[in-house]
DNA sequence: CATATTTAGTACTATATAGTACTAATAGAT
DNA sequence: ATCTATTAGTACTATATAGTACTAAATATG
């Protein structure tokens, strides 16, 4: 059964990072966990010492996942900045219907759930969204490099703009139940810059 | 003591407003509640039949503060667009900041700390933000007319971008635990509409 | 093969906490 | 003055659930 070492514990992070999100943190109980797992309790807590350990497991997961679909579509050189953009936009669109509407932005739907001692959680968090404001700063600057938004387009500040909208977008379209939005609003947005 | 009929009532779902926030619905005993009102449990219980209705009145809490807020921003024509806008976010990051940078959104972050079968306050928040869409398109609509925004801006296209962008700097705002975002953005943007 | 790691299973404990049941006092309204 | 609505207090129950303790088997690894 086991193919290769810590199958399980790969496992256990995956279901929890939909559980977390679809059920919330709180509401997720470890003998659901295990339910849905088929990984046995004790071997859960073999791996993770608290159930608190676990959703930091999970939060690095989450990283992990967008770090790379990020580097994925950025490294694309040959398409245009929009086109890269609304490819990864779609991606995260298709991630919240998936999920029903649950969880759209992974990183703030499990911050805002997680307890407040787990600040060590939500410092990781807040590096994640600085490290993507300067990848996305970068991107900016390469559409104003070729000639796709305007010279005047200053990439810090627009990329900063961009992130907020993108997750206001996730959150609106979860309380809407309307996936659309996560695109519609980025092309409107990027119609500004034109 | 007590002054008028539902005193205790209000003041309940005040405490419970800012304790709902600022430790989370789920992490927030109906005990500690009782402590920190100073209101006593079969009380609170007499007004309340269960924490998830009180959850409910705390949503319509934070509903009828927000709209009273907006009204009365709105209802000074004899300001700007822009500085319309601007006095009212910055009472927002005065609240974030008062919260120290918990729960920055009331709506979605009570909404996505809400248990599950907890669809009708879901849906209300929805309806708060279709109702604050059409508000925000008006004032834009009127940033147009006078001139302020030109004249290819399409008020609804960008009230939703304004929203989605608002949303996203409140939470950006609370994981960066920095709350000139909020106005800092939103400068940025109206900046795009001139 | 021998040893360490990973796994399952079963039963259990401890604790937090939502909610109840009661009595009795106090305030408001008519 | 009387009746109803609101309040406090105290003690209690029921339950969910995080985490533990143990045994034993299967698998990986050197």
């Amino acid at each position: 059964m086991m193919k290769n070492k810590l199958m399980n514990r790969k496992h256990v992070i995956e279901v929890a990072a939909i559980l977390f999100l679809e059920k919330g943190f709180a509401y997720t109980s470890m003998d659901e966990l295990v339910r849905v797992s088929k990984v046995s309790k004790s071997n859960v807590y073999y791996h993770f010492s608290n159930k608190e350990e676990l959703l930091e497991a999970v939060v690095d997961y989450w990283i992990a996942k967008y770090h790379f679909a990020i580097e994925e579509v950025i490294n694309q050189q040959q398409l245009s900045v929009e086109q890269r953009v609304t490819m990864f936009l779609m991606q995260l669109a298709q991630g919240v219907q998936v999920r029903e509407f649950k969880g759209s932005c992974p990183f703030i739907t499990l911050a805002i759930q997680s307890p407040a001692q787990a600040t060590q959680l939500k410092e990781r968090i807040g590096l994640f969204f600085a490290e993507l404001q300067s990848k996305v700063s970068l991107l900016i600057a390469q559409g104003v490099e070729r000639g796709e938004f305007r010279k005047a387009i200053q990439p810090e500040e627009i990329a900063s703009l961009f992130i907020t909208n993108l997750e206001g977008a996730l959150f609106i379209a979860e309380t809407q139940k309307d996936a659309t939005i996560i695109t519609k609003t980025a092309q409107q947005f990027m119609k500004l810059l034109h």
